[in-house]
RNA sequence: GGCCCCAUCGUCUAGCCUGGUCCAGGACACCUCCCUUUCAAGGAGGACACAUGGGUUCGAAUCCCAUUGGGGUCACCA
């Protein structure tokens, strides 16, 4: 049985869906039980009502799990709540047991009183360990008089002297020397259990037998063996994974949104938000503090007003953007594990089948966008025609209502077939061709290709655009076929097929770039691409 | 800074455990050429790595030690 444990977020990041994957592999692998549990044992950041809403980015990429918070046919279970919030009581058993033992205390330093410790030890450059001699000491009619006042007080774990071996079945085995776990706390003063506590506590009672984590939990583990020593647990088999970087090394957070935001503001010397994205007050704090970021609508908003692109973080952002969730699984797995040997493509069933700790990398990997986008490329280019436009839709109702309204059934499938096998994503096809949309009256053309093209050359590319047209007019079938053969004798006539191809292409979409030109007409149908021509021409 | 962990192409990695078949394989990116109506896509080539220094050994990417570099951690956050 393994379990994710993540705390409550509206969103799941990479990292945490490769090991949330993981996990879930590995328990499928060994015909065993994925379990999701909700570590929501800080009041301060818990109170969401969207807190589980990564939940759907789970099942988005087709990871469901066997027992947890029940969510659209997920879930259940018979070793519940699965929200560690809504397991006081037990903890407070095992809290009791503790104290009663001696493995337990109360202690009465202020937060203040520690931080001011802790600023000591590192002004000496020291470690900060809590000793808790003076506590321990302390008569226990004292502590309970103390109590009785209604002092704040948190419980503290007695570590025991002696050196603490870790075992782990990716890193090895790993030792701390005496006196690197200090007298954790283990109850906070609010009454609620600190994380080492918990996850101790639920492994052993949800019968978690491995425990695969990132590898910034590695030290914790000392902490939860110890621990469990003392309640006569079971040790779980511990599996600590490789963290995942931005290429740059740094740590791949949501603070690289406001990272790229700022920086868009700078360069653009924006002092005040755009009207309509973020708040004035909210932006001006935002500008003056770079530790504090901006919420998600908020960032978004700004970057669509300034033309920033925020890079992908969460497995929303990339569905968003258009990647596919089996890619993406894909392409995670990778980012720690590979099967052996040089195979690379495979899907979650492999992965399942697969999947085991002693091929885990024990290298943190940089994750890669262009290689993911190849990936993704790939797959879509593997895919059927109706596949891909099934996809391509779906992704387009709910993306891009607006594009999908605007296009005939016909147009959107000729369109389809002309973006299928260049498209990376299923969202380019939208984000490329917004000139198909817009109406024939409100085309603009950029300057840059009306000079290069329609003023250019000799003859200008406007007179060979005036003979096409006059060809086109003459089309009656408007297939892509048929523009092709009616067409491309001019076409040849000039020499070059770019001479008759670029003008016509700016001028009926605006850009030096578009699809195939045939297709480009084809989709946008005969009068609409007169009208353009025309308009382009007169606008000359 | 203490402690712990890690170290193969720019990147993800195979090979390492069970030294020789590795003057190190694959993928993405990169470069060149081809194809071509734009952008892509596609095709054919190419360049590119065992961090350094010591051992052990007939022989080391593979084993050992040191150095250097990187990361993690040191909360009433998880």
């Amino acid at each position: 049985m393994t379990r994710f444990a993540p705390s409550p977020s509206g969103h799941l990041h990479v990292g945490g869906a490769r090991t949330a994957l993981f996990c879930w592999a590995f328990a499928k692998g060994h015909a065993g039980t994925f379990v999701l549990r909700i570590e929501d044992t800080d009041q301060k950041r818990s109170s969401d009502a969207a807190s589980i809403g990564f939940v759907k980015d789970l099942l988005w990429l087709g990871i469901g799990f066997d027992e947890g918070p029940e969510y659209q046919g997920q879930g259940g279970g018979a070793n519940g709540p699965y929200f560690q919030a809504q397991r006081l009581d037990i903890y407070q058993r095992y809290f009791e047991m503790l104290l009663a033992s001696g493995d337990a205390y109360y202690a009465f330093e202020s937060a203040d009183e520690l931080t001011a410790l802790r600023a000591e030890a590192k002004g000496k450059n020291q470690p900060f360990r809590y000793t808790g001699e003076s506590a321990r000491a302390r008569a226990p009619a004292e502590v309970q008089r103390r109590l009785d006042g209604g002092e704040a007080a948190v419980i503290r774990f007695h570590t025991r002297a002696g050196a603490i071996t870790i075992h782990d079945e990716i890193l090895g085995d790993a030792t701390l020397p005496e006196g690197e776990v200090d007298d954790f706390v283990i109850r906070k003063a609010d009454g609620f259990p600190t994380y080492h506590f918990a996850v101790v506590v639920d492994d052993e009672l949800m019968g978690v037998t491995h425990v695969l984590r990132a590898q910034e939990h590695f030290n914790n583990s000392a902490k939860h063996i110890v621990l469990q020593d003392a309640l006569k647990f079971r040790r779980p088999i511990y599996g600590h994974l490789p963290l995942i970087f931005n290429p740059d090394g740094s740590k791949m957070s949501k603070r690289d949104k406001d990272k790229v935001l700022r920086k868009a503001v700078a360069e653009k010397g924006l002092t005040s938000p755009p009207v309509g994205t973020v708040d004035p007050l909210v932006f001006s704090a935002w500008l003056k503090d770079k530790n504090t970021q901006l919420d998600l609508e908020a960032a978004q908003s700004l970057a669509l007003a300034i033309g920033a692109v925020l890079p992908e973080i969460n497995v929303d952002d990339f569905r968003k953007s258009g990647y596919l969730p089996e890619v993406i699984c894909n392409f995670l797995s990778l980012n720690g594990w590979s099967p052996g040997g040089d195979l690379e493509k495979f899907d979650t069933e492999f992965l399942k089948k697969h999947f085991d700790l002693s091929r885990v990398v024990k290298t943190a990997a940089k994750f890669d966008r262009t290689k993911l986008l190849a990936f993704n490329l790939d797959a879509i280019q593997a895919m059927s025609r109706d596949d891909f436009i099934a996809r391509v839709s779906s992704h387009g109702r709910e993306m891009h209502p607006e594009f999908m309204s605007k296009l005939t059934d016909a147009q959107f499938r000729s369109l389809c077939d002309a973006s299928h096998e260049r498209s990376k994503t299923l969202d380019e096809l939208f984000r490329a061709n917004t000139f198909i949309i817009t109406a024939d009256d409100a085309l603009t053309w950029d300057e840059k290709a009306i000079s290069k093209h329609l003023r250019g050359g000799e003859p200008t590319g406007a007179v060979h655009l005036a003979a096409a047209r006059a060809i086109l007019a003459g089309c009656s079938d408007w297939s892509v076929a048929s523009l092709e053969s009616a067409l491309k004798p001019f076409a040849q006539s000039l020499g070059n097929v770019g001479k008759i191809a670029q003008p016509l292409r700016v001028a009926v979409s605006g850009e030096s770039v578009s699809p195939p030109i045939y297709d480009t007409l084809a989709i946008l149908g005969k009068a609409s691409s007169l009208r353009r021509i025309d308009r382009c021409l007169a606008s000359l």
